[in-house]
DNA sequence: CGCTATATATAACG
DNA sequence: CGTTATATATAGCG
């Protein structure tokens, strides 16, 4: 990314040119005696999708990749304007993440249905404000009328329960398009294959699927 | 957007021969009319990283990128043994998710000092478990003693006040390496050093449906 | 969506 | 961490 020059079209060779070729390539690249092929590196090498051994390896890898993979985050951010969060754990537990990770998964959270099903027993979807237009559960604690506080508890637990559940239910991965119902199982353990198909397809698509949805705080979103 | 800077071919490859030359190079190193070898396509052209104009234009990248960034995730994933999770809200609303987001937003959460610091009065790093070796936060609300209720409801409250404080208080990237208590800001400068102003966006407004909370606390990291 | 020509990301290696 | 040689990701287009 940091190339120095802004070059747009330009009267060039439209290959790459360069004056700083290796040795050798300008050399007759077909007839090889045994001249050692100067190279300075082995360059990029094909490398396997699995589990890096060497615990330095990987921990290079690591760094290198999150790097990339943040970088990559911030410009699908800026170039189409969305909002996208990324939280990593080392195998140690560390914690890396991009963007307005609190942000995100507190809307992430409000948009998911496990929540909706932890309501103690109300469907959200009837509107069912109670306060100043806010879910029970975006009230601040102290709002909740003590009459209301067991079933308050009750819903927390739950809902902690079902965030939990819902946690084991799926291991490998999983990419779920917007949920206008409940994430369905799908696709994980796709892209195990190889990077081919890795996330296929999963866009755009499954609108009325399940049908279970009970819950409705569906962005207002028309659009395109 | 489509424009073009048709003014493409016309100059001429003005390097000497490159043996690995493209072969419609090859064939007609100088002037030429108009013979086909057009070049079947311009490749990937150098882009700026802004936001793209063409509702259209925006929509294809933001599939494109956003499969290559699950893609990387997932190859990050697996070759370090890493749990990675990626949320994403496309303009309009759209949630993309990669990975076990539910649990690692849970993992998160937990891991936040925000929610250490939500305790009444207490410090967590000191170990300060009550029940079974769980911190308050994690034990079920039922079985928090009567006589703590008060307290507890408190720190809930603090806790989401926290969290909607460090909501606003940035925007943008950053990449805050975890630490098992208090978070220290880090990484971000450097980060931020390489892209410069790549992202600058990743937040807008949202504001306009009343409440975009989200949890989190503060930033603590005083100190630095 | 599939292609192609390039722009980028990165595995190896000091 | 900086370099280099390649493996990949993708912008533009049909």
């Amino acid at each position: 990314m940091e190339d120095g020059e802004a070059s747009t079209i330009t009267c060039l060779p439209t290959t790459k040119q360069n004056p700083l070729q290796n040795p050798n390539l300008l050399v007759n690249p077909k007839k090889e005696t045994k001249l050692k092929t100067p190279k300075s590196t082995k360059g990029r090498q094909k490398i396997e999708i699995k589990k890096i051994i060497l615990e330095n390896r990987r921990q290079v890898t690591f760094s290198k990749r999150r790097l990339g993979l943040f970088k990559k985050a911030a410009e699908l951010s800026v170039l189409c304007g969305a909002q996208i969060g990324i939280i990593t754990f080392s195998r140690v537990d560390r914690i890396y993440s991009f963007g307005n990770v609190d942000s995100l998964i507190d809307k992430y959270l409000r948009k998911t249905p496990v929540m909706l099903r932890s309501h103690p027993g109300g469907n959200v979807a009837n509107g069912e404000e109670d306060n100043d237009g806010l879910m029970w559960w975006e009230r601040a604690v102290e709002s909740v009328p003590e009459e209301d506080i067991e079933e308050y508890k009750k819903a927390l637990s739950v809902l902690r329960e079902n965030l939990l559940t819902r946690i084991y239910q799926m291991s490998g991965d999983r990419t779920v398009e917007n949920l206008p119902a409940f994430p369905n199982e799908m696709a994980m353990a796709d892209w195990k294959l190889t990077n081919e198909n890795l996330m296929a397809r999963n866009d755009r698509g499954y609108a009325g699927n399940g049908g279970d949805l009970e819950f409705a705080f569906m962005s207002q979103n028309g659009g395109q």
